[in-house]
DNA sequence: GCCGTGTGTTTTTTT
DNA sequence: AACACACGGC
């Protein structure tokens, strides 16, 4: 990492600046903007003095990246070349050298958390001269546009964002209702097609053009999504992939409303530019337009300030645009990612200038060069090298491990040396390919009481109780999404079951009510006093709670209410709703740990109250709605973080394990078959190798537990593109791989100063004396070919054996056909273990 | 309408 | 192995 400015920097004396905010389209009169901005107003005597600062430590090319003026600018920055360092600085720089106001920067980053540090780091270094600057993700941005101009696209301000669970639940029900499963479609595979069309901005109309309707299955999906589509718009909901298209397609339809923004923000930069698909590239490029003359004189007219930024033909011109990447980190082709967005950028923005940042910052050369040597192997890409100037460090240590949990152990151990020898857990982390293989992890990590911490996974706000909760308040903020009210209608229990459900939702339909209005008229339905009872104290109970939102009611006897902040509304929604009094009540243990959730929710949205003092009840849901799964690690706590190579994204750390590098699991089965799979998942395990600064532990396992039952397992295609000399094998595959596993397999051998197990073919040991000769199986260039192989051996229970680790035992069992024999085995001095018979490392004795 | 049991499916990665 | 869902008895 390049170092940070000094903090004691102060900023420059400028003028003050007022607004900084959008004035809503819908909005008039148009608040005027202060004094336009600063544009064209570069002083010669504005920064001077703090220019060194900002550019202390930074090499020339990072330097130039900061300091480059122009219509369009691409960074290509490998990994850890110091890009956050460059960009904030850049944000710093366009400030300080007066080039634009702090609202006239959008910077757009692919998680909050890397917004929330961007914005810190820039106020650091300006102090509160940064403030007014848009920092956010795409989608955060796309929101924040989106609720000021809602009215335009016919959605009410208080939208609600519907997450992955809720467009399945969605989907769910209109393929029942259509019988569509007979056509083979599943939740998850129309709603894939459908986020797939959404990320090309396609619509149901744009789609069912060019549908082939001869087909029925395409008239089927065409209906699926037609009803998705109605659906989402009757509940004033928005899906993930909604967000960004409509933006895109409210700036489209409303070139006035668009005309603002693209005046506004004179500035855009974009992180992880690799990983856009193509709405977001649209999202960008739309910004990015200029405004006609047409449109300036028309914002001149309505009194927007727009004079000081009309170049010679009378218009705006295009904003500028900075954007930062590298193709080799692309890992997101799965939901739309196209790295043409990166490679074709000098096409779609000629005369954009390109900076290569290649100079390493964070890793030893050990590391980098096995990353190197793994990323070569993909043919599409433009040759880039990354090096340090750090030195060689330490070695990458490998280990074959004999099961999941057999790995854990291993990583556990090693932990604990790191730990010993005064690593911080903080510092330390664990990589997966998916998240089910937590599981081994966190039972070895819990038994060894290391401190840890599972980044992303199961997150807090999918919580079924967290998402009851926030059903409440959506309901309330969003009276007309019939998903929230359907959730919370019989949560918790209240005697309204699926048939009432069912004849509230059709009663709602057949009278062209909302699901709501239906609730509030259910007594026309005939239902059982009890039943209706019910229904109605819950209408009334989200009414009472709107009615706190309304900045002071005064009510008939004269008593005041209203105004109320998030918390008192949840807090009230509860003790109405009886749902944490029910929780607390049950005898299921497990709900207690769900009450607790519940109430670690009601601290949240204190301290949100206390962090947002103007915030509302829909600002909070949004920020729920949008966090990410890196979003809520925690820095300062001192714990070793667990997580998928996707979340680590962006991050480093001093030690880093990656684990389960199998065939299989990384590359995963799913993505083989799939044009460009193999090559995005050796991405992914350049990007894992990447994020380790001093330390890299590479682990697989020869057996994995899947779907419950025990699988063999074989070395990743991707260790054997690793020069062999850079690997400390502790534990190689090919030492694994003699029958009856007689071959020493002491910690820290490594066989003939070899690596082990490779054939040594790789260009990097070409100048080295020949391999000795081996007469072992060799795995390395035969990835199909077995690891160890007991296939001739026959146990029965009775039968003792000797384990490599485990000693003598006792055969008490064996279940299980062909390769997946598993002996049941009492061993003399380390308890009962299952084995796979097929790879055990043991022998009959 | 509720709750227990049995069966079938699941896992690739995420805003 | 874990979970969702359908079914049947209460």
């Amino acid at each position: 990492m390049t170092p940070s400015s000094a903090p004691e920097y102060q900023p420059p004396a400028r003028p003050a600046q007022t607004g900084g905010s959008v004035p809503s389209a819908s909005a008039t009169p148009i608040i005027l903007d202060g004094h336009g901005g600063p544009v064209g107003s570069v002083g010669g005597e504005a920064g001077g003095e703090h220019r060194g600062r900002l550019l202390d430590g930074l090499n020339p090319q990072q330097r130039e990246a900061v300091e480059y003026r122009g219509q369009a600018l691409l960074i290509i920055a490998g990994a850890g070349s110091g890009k956050t360092s460059v960009l904030t600085r850049r944000v710093a720089s366009l400030l300080e050298t007066r080039d634009a106001w702090p609202s006239q920067i959008l910077a757009i980053t692919f998680t909050n958390k890397a917004a929330a540090e961007m914005r810190e780091r820039v106020q650091a270094i300006l102090g509160d001269g940064a403030s007014g600057m848009w920092i956010s993700t795409f989608h955060s941005s796309c929101v924040r546009i989106l609720r000021r101009e809602a009215e335009k696209i016919g959605l009410s301000s208080s939208f609600s964002i519907y997450d992955s669970a809720d467009t399945k639940v969605t989907l769910k029900r209109i393929i029942k209702s259509l019988d569509a499963d007979t056509y083979g479609f599943t939740p998850g595979s129309a709603g894939a097609k459908i986020s797939k069309l959404k990320n090309e901005l396609a619509d149901v109309d744009s789609y069912a053009r060019n549908a082939n309707m001869s087909d029925p299955q395409e008239v089927m999906f065409v209906e699926i999504f037609r009803q998705y589509t109605a659906r989402l718009r009757a509940a004033s909901a928005l899906d993930f992939d909604d967000l960004i298209g409509e933006t895109v397609y409210l700036f489209r339809a409303f070139p006035d409303v668009a005309a603002l923004y693209r005046r506004r923000f004179r500035h855009l930069l974009v992180d992880e530019y690799q990983d856009t698909n193509h709405a977001q590239y649209a999202f960008v490029h739309e910004l990015t337009r200029p405004v006609t003359t047409a449109l300036a004189e028309q914002m001149d007219r309505d009194g927007v300030h727009v004079r000081n930024l009309r170049d010679a033909t009378g218009g705006i011109p295009g904003a500028s645009l900075t954007v930062v990447g590298d193709s080799d980190q692309s890992i997101y082709a799965f939901r739309g990612a196209d790295t043409r967005n990166i490679t074709e950028f000098e096409r779609d923005y000629p005369g954009a200038k390109v900076i290569l940042l290649e100079q390493n910052y964070r890793s030893t050369q050990n590391i980098l060069s096995a990353a190197n040597a793994v990323i070569g192997h993909n043919f599409d890409r433009k040759d880039k090298k990354l090096w340090s100037a750090g030195g060689d460090g330490e070695k990458i240590v490998g280990f074959t491990a004999y099961s999941g949990h057999d790995e854990a152990q291993f990583v556990s151990d090693e932990i604990d040396v790191l730990h010993r020898a005064g690593m911080a857990y903080r510092d330390m982390a664990v990589f997966y390919r998916t998240n089910a293989q937590t599981r081994a992890l966190e039972e070895i990590l819990v038994r060894s009481a290391t401190p840890y911490r599972v980044v992303g996974g199961t997150k807090f706000y999918e919580r079924a109780e967290i998402k009851d909760a926030l059903a409440y308040l959506i309901a309330v903020a969003n009276p007309v999404d019939e998903l929230a009210l359907r959730r919370i209608l019989n949560t918790p229990k209240r005697g309204i079951g699926p048939a009432t459900e069912t004849a509230l939702a059709s009663f709602a339909d057949d009278n062209d009510f909302t699901f709501r209005q239906a609730m509030r008229n259910s007594s026309a339905l005939g239902l059982g006093p009890k039943v209706t009872g019910a229904i109605l104290k819950l209408a009334e109970l989200l009414d009472a709670a709107a009615l706190m939102l309304v900045p002071t009611v005064v009510a008939e006897d004269g008593t005041g209410s209203g105004g109320s902040n998030v918390s008192e509304v949840l807090e009230f929604l509860l003790e109405g709703s009886g749902l944490l009094a029910v929780l607390r009540g049950s005898r299921d243990p497990q709900d207690e740990a769900r009450a607790e959730n519940i109430e670690e929710l009601v601290a949240q949205t204190k301290d949100f109250n206390k962090e947002n003092p103007d915030g509302g009840l829909v600002d909070f849901l949004t920020q729920v709605s949008l966090v990410a799964a890196a979003d809520d690690l925690d820095d300062a706590s001192g714990t070793v973080s667990l997580m998928t190579l996707h979340t680590a994204k962006g991050l480093e750390y001093e030690a880093v394990f990656l684990t389960g590098i199998e065939e299989g699991l990384l590359p995963h089965q799913m993505s083989a078959n799939e044009p460009g799979g193999p090559a995005e998942e050796r991405r992914l395990f350049y990007v894992g190798i990447t994020r380790a600064r001093q330390r890299l532990y590479l682990s697989l396992a020869m057996t994995r537990a899947q779907f419950g039952d025990i699988n063999v397992a074989m070395p990743s295609r991707y260790l054997q593109e690793i020069p062999t000399d850079l690997i400390d094998w502790r534990q190689s595959p090919g030492m694994a791989n003699s029958r009856g596993g007689t071959q020493p397999r002491a910690l820290n051998v490594r066989r003939d100063g070899y690596g082990g197990g490779f054939n040594g073919r790789s260009k990097e040991l070409a100048g080295l004396p020949p391999a000795p000769p081996k007469t072992k199986t060799e795995w390395a260039n035969r990835i199909t070919g077995t690891v160890r192989d007991n296939g001739s051996l026959t146990l029965e229970a009775g039968d003792r054996i000797r384990h490599v680790d485990f000693g003598d035992g006792l055969v008490n069992q064996v279940t299980g056909e062909g390769t997946k024999r598993i002996a049941h085995v009492q061993f003399d001095t380390s308890g009962s273990k299952k084995l796979l018979i097929k790879v055990a490392p043991i022998e009959k004795i």
